[in-house]
DNA sequence: ATGGCTGCTTTGAGCAGA
């Protein structure tokens, strides 16, 4: 199973990016984030002949998440789109069941700045966050906790250290998240291989900061121990952030092989 | 040098992203 997550940063400007990805790339479940489109305006019907079911929590202008299921894998089953206990208007969890594997497809706010009130926000989200992930870890082997996260969990995932030091995605309680969901029991499926150095997931717009990979590793897949286990590789999708009108985002990959129920009769 | 780009908005300059 491919498993893959990416910001699209409005899915009306994407949508043909995404389409001519899809076949390339071949993911078997891709989360979505910042899709920007109320439900209504949602592509489905290119999305679906493209080969794909779609579940997907939109509003208009911001937020959005969506995941995407390739026909041949069935149906996702007990879709969730939000987080328990926390009422929020914004749109940024998407999970599904497919077959045995739980997809959990998450936007964590941005949190603007360490001193903001959408700092304080993305902290609290992600308290409630946590507690959905441990109740997700409890119900489910398999678990994978896919999405942008805007977090940058180590020094090494910064192009300048020391330009982000204590800034907003790199600050130490934004860090302390993400080992605590480390500590759930999810491996961060990019560091269970060797990678390039100065691999990132988001470039800024500006200042050619993608040509100069002035970047932040911000996009993630977590995987629980039993995925971990089965997961053969994990990459990310450079070349989705080159061309005209790129996401400022590249896709994350992951490989995960298949399930291999115990089988007495081999040898 | 505190901007720089991009997408969105009851179309416009302002917000948000990261």
């Amino acid at each position: 199973m491919k498993l893959a997550t990416w910001n699209v940063n409005s899915l009306n400007v994407r949508l043909p990016r995404l389409l001519a990805w899809l076949p390339v790339a071949q993911p078997d479940v891709l989360c979505l984030q910042e899709t920007k489109l109320e439900d209504a305006r949602f592509p489905r019907g290119e999305i679906e002949a493209a080969g794909y079911r779609v579940h997907y929590a939109g509003q208009k202008t911001y937020n959005g998440v969506a995941m995407l299921v390739r026909e041949a894998l069935g149906i996702a089953t007990d879709i969730a789109t939000a987080l328990p206990g926390y009422p929020d208007e914004q749109k940024r969890v998407i999970a599904g069941t497919v077959g045995t594997t739980r997809v959990v497809g998450f936007y964590v706010p941005n949190g603007q700045a360490v001193d903001s009130d959408k700092y304080r926000y993305k902290l609290d989200w992600c308290a409630a966050a946590t507690e959905f992930l441990r109740d997700q870890l409890a119900c489910h082997a398999a678990l994978a906790v896919v999405g942008d996260f805007n977090i940058a969990p180590e020094d090494r995932d910064v192009h300048d250290p020391a330009l982000w030091a204590g800034q907003v995605l790199c600050s130490g309680p934004e860090r302390a998240i993400f080992r605590a969901w480390q500590t759930l029991g999810l491996k961060d499926s990019f560091r269970l291989f060797a990678q390039p150095e100065k691999t990132f997931s988001w470039w800024d717009y500006r200042q050619l900061a993608f040509p100069r990979n002035h970047g932040l590793r911000i996009d993630h897949i977590l995987l629980s121990d039993a995925l971990a286990a089965r997961c053969t590789g994990c990459r990310i999708d450079r070349n989705a952030r080159k061309g005209d009108k790129p996401s400022d985002h590249a896709p994350v990959i992951a490989d995960i092989g298949d399930a291999r129920p115990a089988d007495p009769r081999r040898i």
